[in-house]
DNA sequence: CTACTCATGTAAATAGTTACATGATTTG
DNA sequence: CAAATCATGTAACTATTTACATGAGTAG
């Protein structure tokens, strides 16, 4: 682990940003990539700090106001792309809640069950919806070099994995409607 | 959160189970729904034993070796049915240390990044070729009302799943690719 | 002047991982 | 008899969330 410190390296990396930035960029930039609190980002910026692979300067925004506006070093940029250019392993599974109570849904009324499903299915549909619109925005697929390329293939990721679910989902609900027609039939 | 709880008190509600098999069950028949080590498993028991949830009884196998079959009480089962039946939030965007590491990958050279794209593709394809073969096993879709049902649905999320990381990850090579040989041509 | 966003932190609690620790039972 | 698996725990650390706390700047 210790991911989040890449996360914040990264980024720094492209920007010298603010904490309350880079709260902000991790919440929307990272394109649900990684996500944290600005409650674990502070301490992490002061221990970055700290371990000199980063540094800030205190800029005064109105009259009192300080922001500290931090930059990485050139020691924090090649911790970085040492973890950048190195093999990851296989990301162990996702812990899914959801899924986890399809588990057992055997134990629920088949009605019950459907219900549950259509309301993950809406769910995930308006996701798609607003991922579809993000990607829209792109007009062409941006250079290879562009940040934006690397944007541009996170996001179809994004869209792929979301597709996938509403899929799924779609046909957890047929095959559970089927079964419950039929035996209604009986 | 709290959801190990319902981990646990769901398996527990199928059949009852040493501290040991429910750290194996976890690990195996939730299809990947959920993980937990034993060190967390242990103690959570405990919890939920003093909570009434739970209930354990000491057996002796072999001569010495004392073993806590644990089962759910009546209030653990009413417990784990409001939550089985409960509407959940979407789930949160998966972090995942590849996705971020490929969202930075603009700074890398080109080659570098199809590298770590086709080694991620490698550990993906094997995964899904190990999903696949456990899938096979069914050779029916079983009734809606069995256990052996949801764990068909759910696999086929994790099949799916992996299917679609295998193609979007074989599109990022694509596209990387493709982009690589016409700066080449030049 | 009010509501919203910018801005930075800490505290307490929960969740999760890795390492430590021990010993019995079974299978080859 | 050795190795693998069964079996149960604790300790220390790291990660993450939720709540507490405060105050300035900006736009309507």
């Amino acid at each position: 682990m210790g991911t989040l410190k890449y996360a914040i390296l990264g980024l720094l990396n492209r920007q010298e940003m603010t904490g309350y930035e880079l709260t902000k960029a991790i919440e929307h930039s990272l394109l649900g990539s990684w996500r944290a609190k600005h409650s674990q980002i502070y301490p992490e910026l002061k221990s970055l700090t700290q371990k000199g692979l980063v540094k800030y300067e205190v800029e005064i925004s109105g009259t009192v106001l300080e922001k500290k506006v931090y930059s990485i070093t050139e020691e924090g940029r090649s911790d970085f792309l040492h973890w950048e250019s190195k093999k990851l392993p296989l990301q162990p599974n996702t812990k899914d809640e959801f899924r986890l109570q399809l588990y057992f849904s055997s134990c629920l009324p088949p009605e019950k069950r459907i219900e549950l499903l259509e309301h993950q299915l809406a769910l995930h549909q308006a996701k798609l919806q607003k991922l579809k619109r993000i990607i829209q925005k792109f007009d062409a697929i941006p250079p290879t070099e562009e940040p934006y390329f690397s944007d541009y293939l996170v996001l179809g990721g994004a869209v792929a994995r979301e597709e996938t679910s509403c899929h799924w989902l779609k046909t957890c609900i047929d095959l559970c409607q089927q079964r419950l027609n039929d035996s209604q039939k009986d």
